[in-house]
DNA sequence: GCGGTCATGTAAGTGGTTACATGATTAG
DNA sequence: CTAATCATGTAACCACTTACATGACCGC
């Protein structure tokens, strides 16, 4: 596929736990190339490349989604303001709290959306391999954002009990 | 205080939701002194410096922590792994999960501590005010870590029932 | 005196974004 | 013909981490 491709792929399909942009994508196209990892072959358009796989590249591949995931340093913008609740007010913190909780719930829209598209394919005999992993990263999604509409309730009951 | 004393701070206090490192909390310490949001003034100590908020400073931090949360690209390491579990297998799959559960669940032992230290000095008749909004943060990293747990028992169930 | 902690700072590198510049192809 | 979309790439910048270099102070 084009580097243009893979960010609409990454886009469309891993967007809800992944992105990047093109200036990540093509010079990574670039040194992957050159590392031979890929391929790069002349499309039909006069404009784009095409890339695949070599074998040195799935191996590659498979060796990097088996490594240990690396914990990321946490940063909250959310929680840095709450913590620091006092300086700005309980009304202030309860509409950062009530925008949180609507982002959440717009997630689950958004992950039953998913589910149903997914249901469609399966049903229609496509990607039935794939279907489990798929449904697993939905369901981290789902948890996840019913946790924060939880968390929101009893934040909001607990801040609308603290005065006025 | 100093910028050592601030870094252990924000280690201490705000660990579980923030971090910053030397490298990143001593140049900013320059800057917001150049920009007059902070004052420095010397140490008892031949080697330190202290900072205080001036009032700017007091006025750009409230400000601040009034701001709309900016919402971070999402980026799992976990989830990419699963997403192409097709590819690594169904153990490799179950072990990355196993991990996730255990470190959700390490972190739900870490807050318990913090619930109980809060706790003590709210008992001891310090930070009464700010005991809340601390408490609100804790609460938080409880609901995530849950439901990680909770999404990690369902997918290993999941995963059981795929094959051997 | 010596090891540990307190303290400050810089340099090099990483990983990422945004904006810009450019052009091919296709649909209407 | 022209607008939208497909396509590639670079430059400037940003936030951040790690490693390094240096030194003061404190307790034993």
């Amino acid at each position: 596929m084009t580097g243009y491709a893979v960010r609409e792929a990454i886009r469309d399909q891993l967007g809800h736990f992944w992105s990047e942009s093109f200036g990540q994508i093509y010079p990574t196209l670039s040194k992957l190339a050159a590392d031979g990892f890929i391929e790069r072959t002349a499309s039909e358009r006069a404009n784009a490349s095409l890339f695949r796989l070599t074998e040195s590249g799935e191996r590659r591949l498979t060796d990097l989604l088996r490594s240990p995931v690396e914990a990321s340093p946490p940063r909250s913008g959310l929680m840095l303001r709450l913590f620091f609740g006092q300086a700005t007010g309980v009304p202030a913190a309860a509409a950062l709290i009530s925008d949180a909780r609507a982002a959440a719930a717009a997630q689950l829209d958004l992950f039953a959306g998913l589910r149903a598209l997914a249901a469609a394919e399966v049903a229609a005999g496509l990607d039935a391999e794939h279907w489990p992993w798929w449904l697993i990263t939905i369901s981290a999604g789902e948890h996840t954002a019913r946790a924060t509409v939880a968390w929101a309730d009893e934040s909001l009951a607990a801040l609308a009990l603290m005065d006025g």
